[in-house]
DNA sequence: CCCTATATGCGACGCTCTGTAGCGTTACAA
DNA sequence: TTGTAACGCTACAGAGCGTCGCATATAGGG
Protein backbone atom coordinates (compact mmCIF):
# COMPACT_ATOMS: atom_id res chain seq x y z
CA UNK A 1 0.00 0.00 0.00
CA UNK A 2 3.52 1.78 0.38
CA UNK A 3 4.78 1.85 -3.31
CA UNK A 4 7.55 4.33 -4.50
CA UNK A 5 5.89 5.74 -6.84
CA UNK A 6 8.36 6.93 -9.18
CA UNK A 7 9.14 11.37 -10.03
CA UNK A 8 7.43 12.77 -12.93
CA UNK A 9 9.05 14.87 -15.83
CA UNK A 10 7.59 18.21 -16.42
CA UNK A 11 5.04 16.59 -19.02
CA UNK A 12 3.97 14.01 -16.69
CA UNK A 13 3.48 16.46 -13.85
CA UNK A 14 0.82 18.76 -16.13
CA UNK A 15 -1.01 16.13 -17.12
CA UNK A 16 -1.58 15.01 -13.64
CA UNK A 17 -2.40 17.93 -12.80
CA UNK A 18 -5.13 18.32 -15.74
CA UNK A 19 -6.49 14.71 -14.63
CA UNK A 20 -6.99 15.80 -11.31
CA UNK A 21 -7.93 19.48 -12.16
CA UNK A 22 -10.86 18.19 -14.22
CA UNK A 23 -12.54 15.13 -13.13
CA UNK A 24 -11.51 11.64 -15.60
CA UNK A 25 -10.76 12.64 -18.21
CA UNK A 26 -9.81 11.35 -21.85
CA UNK A 27 -7.15 11.56 -23.92
CA UNK A 28 -8.26 13.83 -26.42
CA UNK A 29 -9.96 16.43 -23.48
CA UNK A 30 -6.20 16.41 -22.12
CA UNK A 31 -4.92 16.99 -25.33
CA UNK A 32 -6.56 20.34 -25.57
CA UNK A 33 -6.06 21.32 -22.27
CA UNK A 34 -2.65 21.10 -22.24
CA UNK A 35 -0.54 24.43 -22.53
CA UNK A 36 1.45 22.82 -25.87
CA UNK A 37 -0.07 21.57 -28.84
CA UNK A 38 0.87 18.11 -28.97
CA UNK A 39 0.50 14.67 -31.12
CA UNK A 40 -2.58 12.58 -30.09
CA UNK A 41 -0.07 9.63 -29.68
CA UNK A 42 2.50 11.91 -27.52
CA UNK A 43 -0.43 12.00 -25.21
CA UNK A 44 -1.49 8.72 -25.17
CA UNK A 45 1.70 7.60 -24.61
CA UNK A 46 2.22 9.96 -21.36
CA UNK A 47 -0.98 8.96 -20.32
CA UNK A 48 -0.17 5.39 -20.68
CA UNK A 49 2.99 5.81 -18.75
CA UNK A 50 1.98 7.57 -15.87
CA UNK A 51 -0.43 4.30 -15.60
CA UNK A 52 2.50 2.36 -15.37
CA UNK A 53 3.83 4.40 -12.99
CA UNK A 54 0.81 4.10 -10.82
CA UNK A 55 -0.57 7.71 -10.31
CA UNK A 56 -3.63 6.82 -12.75
CA UNK A 57 -5.55 4.05 -13.99
CA UNK A 58 -8.59 3.97 -16.92
CA UNK A 59 -11.84 2.39 -17.25
CA UNK A 60 -12.91 1.96 -20.76
CA UNK A 61 -16.08 3.77 -21.93
CA UNK A 62 -17.33 2.28 -25.79
CA UNK A 63 -13.88 2.05 -27.38
CA UNK A 64 -12.22 4.91 -25.69
CA UNK A 65 -10.18 5.13 -22.76
CA UNK A 66 -11.12 7.74 -19.34
CA UNK A 67 -8.41 8.16 -17.23
CA UNK A 68 -9.12 8.40 -13.12
CA UNK A 69 -5.87 9.71 -10.97
CA UNK A 70 -5.51 6.89 -8.64
CA UNK A 71 -4.75 8.95 -5.64
CA UNK A 72 -5.97 12.18 -4.41
CA UNK A 73 -3.42 15.31 -5.31
CA UNK A 74 -2.70 15.93 -1.93
CA UNK A 75 -1.91 12.59 -0.83
CA UNK A 76 0.65 12.68 -3.26
CA UNK A 77 2.22 15.66 -2.51
CA UNK A 78 2.62 14.37 1.07
CA UNK A 79 4.64 11.15 0.31
CA UNK A 80 6.46 13.37 -2.02
CA UNK A 81 7.20 15.60 1.27
CA UNK A 82 7.72 12.56 3.50
CA UNK A 83 10.03 11.28 0.50
CA UNK A 84 12.17 14.73 0.71
CA UNK A 85 11.78 14.34 4.72
CA UNK A 86 13.24 11.12 5.00
CA UNK A 87 16.46 11.89 2.82
CA UNK A 88 17.36 14.89 3.75
CA UNK A 89 16.83 14.76 7.14
CA UNK A 90 16.88 11.14 8.17
CA UNK A 91 12.60 11.72 9.05
CA UNK A 92 12.66 15.08 11.13
CA UNK A 93 9.67 16.95 9.93
CA UNK A 94 10.74 19.25 12.75
CA UNK A 95 14.15 20.13 10.70
CA UNK A 96 12.05 20.42 7.69
CA UNK A 97 9.94 22.98 9.41
CA UNK A 98 12.84 24.46 11.45
CA UNK A 99 14.27 25.50 7.62
CA UNK A 100 11.25 26.75 6.49
CA UNK A 101 10.74 29.10 8.98
CA UNK A 102 14.53 29.91 9.09
CA UNK A 103 14.00 30.86 5.31
CA UNK A 104 11.03 32.89 5.55
CA UNK A 105 8.86 30.55 3.68
CA UNK A 106 6.63 30.08 6.84
CA UNK A 107 6.43 31.86 10.07
CA UNK A 108 5.06 30.44 13.74
CA UNK A 109 1.98 31.77 13.14
CA UNK A 110 0.79 30.12 9.96
CA UNK A 111 2.26 27.16 10.77
CA UNK A 112 0.11 27.55 14.10
CA UNK A 113 -2.80 28.50 11.96
CA UNK A 114 -2.11 25.29 9.85
CA UNK A 115 -2.03 23.33 12.75
CA UNK A 116 -5.80 24.35 13.34
CA UNK A 117 -7.08 24.18 9.91
CA UNK A 118 -5.47 20.83 9.98
CA UNK A 119 -7.27 19.68 13.01
CA UNK A 120 -10.63 21.22 11.81
CA UNK A 121 -10.42 19.83 7.96
CA UNK A 122 -9.23 16.23 9.74
CA UNK A 123 -12.12 16.24 11.95
CA UNK A 124 -14.93 17.40 8.94
CA UNK A 125 -13.78 14.47 7.05
CA UNK A 126 -13.61 12.21 10.36
CA UNK A 127 -16.98 11.85 10.77
CA UNK A 128 -17.34 11.02 7.07
CA UNK A 129 -15.35 8.01 6.73
CA UNK A 130 -14.35 6.90 10.86
CA UNK B 1 19.09 34.49 -4.09
CA UNK B 2 16.40 31.62 -4.71
CA UNK B 3 17.69 30.03 -7.55
CA UNK B 4 16.41 26.41 -8.27
CA UNK B 5 18.73 23.58 -7.26
CA UNK B 6 18.74 20.40 -9.80
CA UNK B 7 17.76 17.56 -8.29
CA UNK B 8 20.68 14.83 -6.98
CA UNK B 9 21.17 11.09 -8.03
CA UNK B 10 21.39 8.52 -5.53
CA UNK B 11 25.34 8.92 -4.91
CA UNK B 12 24.87 12.73 -5.13
CA UNK B 13 22.65 12.89 -2.19
CA UNK B 14 24.79 10.39 -0.67
CA UNK B 15 28.16 12.28 -0.73
CA UNK B 16 25.85 15.85 0.32
CA UNK B 17 24.67 13.82 3.31
CA UNK B 18 28.85 13.30 4.61
CA UNK B 19 29.65 16.84 3.50
CA UNK B 20 26.56 18.08 5.65
CA UNK B 21 27.14 15.33 8.02
CA UNK B 22 31.25 16.17 8.21
CA UNK B 23 32.54 19.32 8.18
CA UNK B 24 34.15 20.58 5.35
CA UNK B 25 36.12 17.72 3.89
CA UNK B 26 38.44 16.51 0.84
CA UNK B 27 37.51 13.85 -2.00
CA UNK B 28 39.46 11.34 -0.21
CA UNK B 29 37.65 11.54 3.39
CA UNK B 30 33.91 11.49 1.03
CA UNK B 31 35.83 8.46 -0.49
CA UNK B 32 36.49 6.34 2.51
CA UNK B 33 33.31 6.98 4.47
CA UNK B 34 31.23 5.81 1.38
CA UNK B 35 29.35 3.14 1.09
CA UNK B 36 30.32 1.99 -1.92
CA UNK B 37 34.31 1.36 -3.19
CA UNK B 38 34.73 3.98 -5.81
CA UNK B 39 37.61 5.38 -7.83
CA UNK B 40 38.82 8.95 -6.63
CA UNK B 41 38.20 10.53 -10.15
CA UNK B 42 34.19 9.33 -9.61
CA UNK B 43 34.51 10.95 -6.25
CA UNK B 44 35.87 14.23 -7.40
CA UNK B 45 33.51 13.94 -10.73
CA UNK B 46 30.61 13.87 -8.40
CA UNK B 47 32.11 16.32 -5.72
CA UNK B 48 32.65 19.22 -9.08
CA UNK B 49 28.84 18.47 -10.55
CA UNK B 50 27.83 19.25 -7.13
CA UNK B 51 29.47 22.30 -7.10
CA UNK B 52 28.38 23.30 -10.61
CA UNK B 53 24.58 22.25 -9.36
CA UNK B 54 25.45 25.01 -6.05
CA UNK B 55 25.21 22.25 -3.50
CA UNK B 56 29.01 22.97 -2.55
CA UNK B 57 31.62 24.86 -2.88
CA UNK B 58 35.77 24.11 -2.68
CA UNK B 59 38.48 26.39 -0.86
CA UNK B 60 42.15 25.34 -1.45
CA UNK B 61 44.17 24.34 0.94
CA UNK B 62 47.69 23.93 -0.42
CA UNK B 63 46.69 21.90 -3.44
CA UNK B 64 43.74 19.94 -1.98
CA UNK B 65 40.55 21.02 -2.32
CA UNK B 66 38.23 21.16 0.41
CA UNK B 67 34.64 21.14 -0.08
CA UNK B 68 31.66 22.89 2.17
CA UNK B 69 27.98 23.24 2.30
CA UNK B 70 26.79 25.55 0.29
CA UNK B 71 23.86 25.70 2.21
CA UNK B 72 22.78 24.37 5.33
CA UNK B 73 20.63 20.99 5.14
CA UNK B 74 17.82 21.79 6.42
CA UNK B 75 17.65 24.73 4.35
CA UNK B 76 17.71 22.64 1.21
CA UNK B 77 15.33 20.38 2.77
CA UNK B 78 13.00 23.05 3.21
CA UNK B 79 13.24 24.81 -0.49
CA UNK B 80 12.59 20.70 -1.96
CA UNK B 81 9.33 20.32 0.31
CA UNK B 82 8.62 24.18 -0.90
CA UNK B 83 9.28 23.31 -4.41
CA UNK B 84 6.36 20.10 -4.19
CA UNK B 85 3.76 22.38 -2.84
CA UNK B 86 4.29 24.97 -5.45
CA UNK B 87 4.03 22.25 -8.02
CA UNK B 88 1.24 19.87 -6.89
CA UNK B 89 -0.55 21.88 -4.48
CA UNK B 90 -0.12 25.27 -6.16
CA UNK B 91 2.00 26.48 -3.08
CA UNK B 92 -0.82 25.24 -0.70
CA UNK B 93 0.94 23.86 2.74
CA UNK B 94 -2.41 23.45 4.09
CA UNK B 95 -2.73 20.73 1.06
CA UNK B 96 -0.10 19.13 1.74
CA UNK B 97 -0.60 18.83 5.51
CA UNK B 98 -3.97 17.74 5.26
CA UNK B 99 -2.43 15.15 3.30
CA UNK B 100 0.03 13.84 5.57
CA UNK B 101 -2.74 13.72 8.17
CA UNK B 102 -5.06 12.08 6.08
CA UNK B 103 -2.39 9.56 5.08
CA UNK B 104 -1.36 9.09 8.52
CA UNK B 105 1.87 10.14 8.35
CA UNK B 106 1.65 12.84 10.87
CA UNK B 107 -1.23 13.43 13.67
CA UNK B 108 -2.57 16.62 14.90
CA UNK B 109 -0.73 16.43 18.03
CA UNK B 110 2.48 15.79 16.41
CA UNK B 111 2.13 19.39 14.08
CA UNK B 112 1.24 21.11 17.41
CA UNK B 113 4.14 20.01 19.11
CA UNK B 114 6.24 20.73 16.01
CA UNK B 115 4.74 24.30 16.07
CA UNK B 116 6.21 24.83 19.49
CA UNK B 117 9.28 23.52 18.53
CA UNK B 118 9.55 25.67 15.26
CA UNK B 119 8.74 28.55 17.70
CA UNK B 120 11.57 27.58 20.03
CA UNK B 121 13.82 26.53 17.63
CA UNK B 122 13.34 30.41 16.66
CA UNK B 123 13.82 32.12 19.63
CA UNK B 124 16.90 30.16 20.20
CA UNK B 125 18.53 31.82 17.39
CA UNK B 126 16.54 34.43 16.82
CA UNK B 127 18.31 36.54 19.76
CA UNK B 128 22.16 34.72 17.62
CA UNK B 129 21.55 36.89 14.52
CA UNK B 130 18.64 39.33 14.89
C1' DC C 1 -20.20 -8.40 -45.69
C1' DC C 2 -16.76 -4.75 -46.87
C1' DC C 3 -14.67 -0.09 -46.26
C1' DT C 4 -13.49 3.96 -43.67
C1' DA C 5 -12.88 6.61 -39.63
C1' DT C 6 -11.24 6.55 -35.18
C1' DA C 7 -9.07 5.00 -30.85
C1' DT C 8 -5.40 2.21 -29.19
C1' DG C 9 -0.86 0.04 -28.42
C1' DC C 10 3.99 -0.56 -29.60
C1' DG C 11 8.38 0.67 -30.88
C1' DA C 12 11.64 4.14 -31.79
C1' DC C 13 14.73 8.16 -31.82
C1' DG C 14 17.32 11.84 -29.78
C1' DC C 15 18.60 14.31 -25.66
C1' DT C 16 19.89 14.89 -20.91
C1' DC C 17 21.21 13.19 -16.53
C1' DT C 18 23.93 10.16 -13.61
C1' DG C 19 27.22 6.70 -12.18
C1' DT C 20 31.72 5.40 -13.09
C1' DA C 21 36.24 5.87 -14.64
C1' DG C 22 40.74 6.51 -17.59
C1' DC C 23 44.12 9.73 -18.79
C1' DG C 24 46.76 13.84 -19.43
C1' DT C 25 48.52 17.79 -16.61
C1' DT C 26 50.60 20.28 -12.92
C1' DA C 27 52.90 21.39 -8.63
C1' DC C 28 56.10 20.13 -4.98
C1' DA C 29 59.70 17.27 -2.62
C1' DA C 30 63.97 14.64 -3.03
C1' DT D 1 64.57 16.40 -13.21
C1' DT D 2 61.65 12.95 -11.92
C1' DG D 3 58.18 10.56 -9.15
C1' DT D 4 53.93 11.24 -6.84
C1' DA D 5 49.78 13.07 -5.42
C1' DA D 6 45.72 15.97 -6.59
C1' DC D 7 43.14 17.93 -10.26
C1' DG D 8 40.18 18.69 -14.36
C1' DC D 9 38.57 16.93 -18.81
C1' DT D 10 36.35 13.67 -21.66
C1' DA D 11 33.95 9.63 -22.28
C1' DC D 12 30.68 6.07 -22.26
C1' DA D 13 26.78 3.26 -21.18
C1' DG D 14 22.07 2.97 -19.19
C1' DA D 15 17.71 5.13 -17.69
C1' DG D 16 14.23 8.47 -18.09
C1' DC D 17 11.35 11.65 -20.80
C1' DG D 18 9.40 14.24 -24.60
C1' DT D 19 7.72 13.23 -29.17
C1' DC D 20 6.02 10.70 -32.77
C1' DG D 21 4.97 7.36 -36.81
C1' DC D 22 2.79 3.38 -37.83
C1' DA D 23 0.42 -1.06 -37.55
C1' DT D 24 -4.09 -2.66 -35.57
C1' DA D 25 -8.59 -3.32 -34.12
C1' DT D 26 -13.41 -2.12 -34.06
C1' DA D 27 -17.98 0.43 -34.73
C1' DG D 28 -20.95 2.03 -38.32
C1' DG D 29 -22.51 3.24 -43.00
C1' DG D 30 -23.34 1.43 -47.56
Amino acid sequence: MDDRMPELGDLEHEVMQLVWAHGPVTAEVVRERLSRRLKESTVRTVLRRLEEKGYAHHTVDGRTYVYHAAEERSRVAAKAVQRIVDWFCNGSMEEVLVGMVDNAMLDQQQLRTLADQVAKAKKARGVKKE
